[in-house]
DNA sequence: CAAAAGATAGTAATCAGTCACTATCTTTCC
DNA sequence: GGAAAGATAGTGACTGATTACTATCTTTTG
C-alpha cells in the first residue's frame, strides 16, 4: 500500500486540521513539529517543504480558524429574523464550533498567551478584535430596532458576550466534556440575555 | 553585598515571586528555570536545590495563588453588608488581584492547558472547582434571602460570573492594558447583575 | 523524463536536571 | 568568647534528551 503524495496546497490543510486535531488533546504549546507530521502520516523534515517556520503553520492554522468561525457567524447571523436574533444564533453557533473543533479555543488562548510580534499572534489579535467589533455593531442595531434598551453600554455587552463564551469553554476545559458546554450554553445566555435587557 | 544565602523557605517564597512576576509579561509555557534563576539573581541549578522538579516549583505558585485568592475572597465577602453585596465585593476583589497579579491568570489559563496529571495541574483544577462551589452556595444564600429570583439558575449564574472575568482577562491581555480593567469590570458587572435579577 | 513530494539522516541550540566543589551560616564545646 | 565542626545555600560546568530546521538522496506522478 504505497502512500500517497499531495499536492503542496492540500498539503498545507491536511496539516491544519492535524494541528487542529491535535490541539483538541494537547496542549498547544506543546505540539510539536514531530508530533504533527507522525498525526498526518508523514516525517518530520517533510513538513518544511510546505512552511518555511513553524510559526507559518501557526499562523495558518489561525487564518484556517478565523475563515471558519467568520462563516458559521455569517450563517448564523443570516438565519437571525431579528437583530437580537442574530446575536443568539450567533452565540449557539459559536458555541456549537467549539464542541465541534475543542481545540480551536485552546489555539486562541495559546496564541493570545505568547510573547513577541509573530504572525499568527497579529492573526488571532485580528480575529478577536474583529468580533468584539462586530458584536458592538450588531448590539447598536438592536437598541436602533428597540429590541435592546437605547441606554444599554453596548461595549460592556460585547465583552460579557465573549466571556460568557469563555467561562463555558473554561469549564469544559476543567471537566473535558465539551458537549456538555451545549445545554449550558442556552441556561448562560438566557441570563446574559436579561442582562442586556432583551426578550425573545 | 547585594548577594545573601537566604533559607530554604524564604529561598522558595522568592522563587513563587519571581514566577509570577514574569508571567505577567512573559508566556508561562516559555519561563525557563533559568530566567526564573535569573530574576531572583540566582544560578540555575541553584533552584533545583530547593524544588525536586520544574512542575514543583509550578505547584507551589499555584498553592501561592490559591491562598493569595481565597483569602482576598474571604475578606471581601467578610466586607459584604448582604449575600448579594458580597458577591459584588468578592468580584470587585478579584478584578483588583489580576490588576495588581496579571501574571495569575495567565498562569492559571496555561496550567488548565496542560495535559497529563501533574501536582500543578491538580492544584490548578481544585482552586477553580472550589471557586465554582462557593459562587453557587454564596447565590443559592441570595436566593433564599430573597435578593436574587428563588427560580434563578445558579449553577449557570456561576458559570457566568467566572466567564465575566475571564472576559475583562482576554481584553486585558489583548490591549495589554490591565488598569483598564477596573474601569470596565463596574460596567460588566451591573449587567451581570441585572441578568440574574438583582438590585443593589 | 523531470519536477514535485517524501524519506533519511543529519545539525546547532535549548532545556531540565546533576554534580563536585565552594561559600556562608549556625551550633558545639573548650 | 571564639575556634572548630557540621549544616545549609550557591556556583558553574556538565549531560542527555528534545527541538526546529536543513542537506541530500529516493520515490512518486503527470
Amino acid at each position: 500500500m504505497a502512500r500517497q503524495n499531495l499536492p503542496a496546497a492540500q498539503r498545507r490543510e491536511v496539516t491544519v486540521e492535524a494541528v487542529v486535531d491535535l490541539a483538541a488533546t494537547r496542549n498547544p504549546a506543546e505540539i510539536t513539529t514531530g508530533q504533527i507530521a507522525e498525526h498526518m502520516h508523514l516525517t518530520q523534515g517533510a513538513l518544511f517543504r510546505h512552511f518555511p517556520t513553524k510559526d507559518a503553520v501557526w499562523d495558518a492554522v489561525m487564518v484556517w480558524t478565523a475563515s471558519q468561525l467568520t462563516r458559521r457567524l455569517d450563517q448564523a447571523e443570516a438565519r437571525g429574523s431579528s437583530p437580537l436574533s442574530a446575536l443568539e444564533q450567533m452565540f449557539l453557533a459559536h458555541v456549537d464550533f467549539v464542541v465541534a473543533r475543542p481545540g480551536v479555543p485552546r489555539i486562541l488562548f495559546g496564541e493570545l498567551q505568547r510573547t513577541g510580534d509573530t504572525a499568527a499572534k497579529r492573526s488571532a489579535r485580528a480575529l478577536i478584535g474583529g468580533y468584539r467589533t462586530r458584536l458592538v455593531k450588531l448590539l447598536d442595531r438592536c437598541c436602533a430596532n428597540a429590541e435592546l434598551p437605547a441606554d444599554l453600554d453596548t461595549e460592556a455587552a460585547a465583552t460579557l458576550f465573549v466571556g460568557t463564551i469563555q467561562g463555558l469553554v473554561m469549564q469544559a476545559m476543567m471537566t473535558g466534556d465539551f458537549p456538555a458546554m451545549r445545554a449550558m450554553a442556552g441556561r448562560v445566555f438566557s441570563i446574559y440575555l436579561k442582562g442586556i435587557g432583551g426578550r425573545l
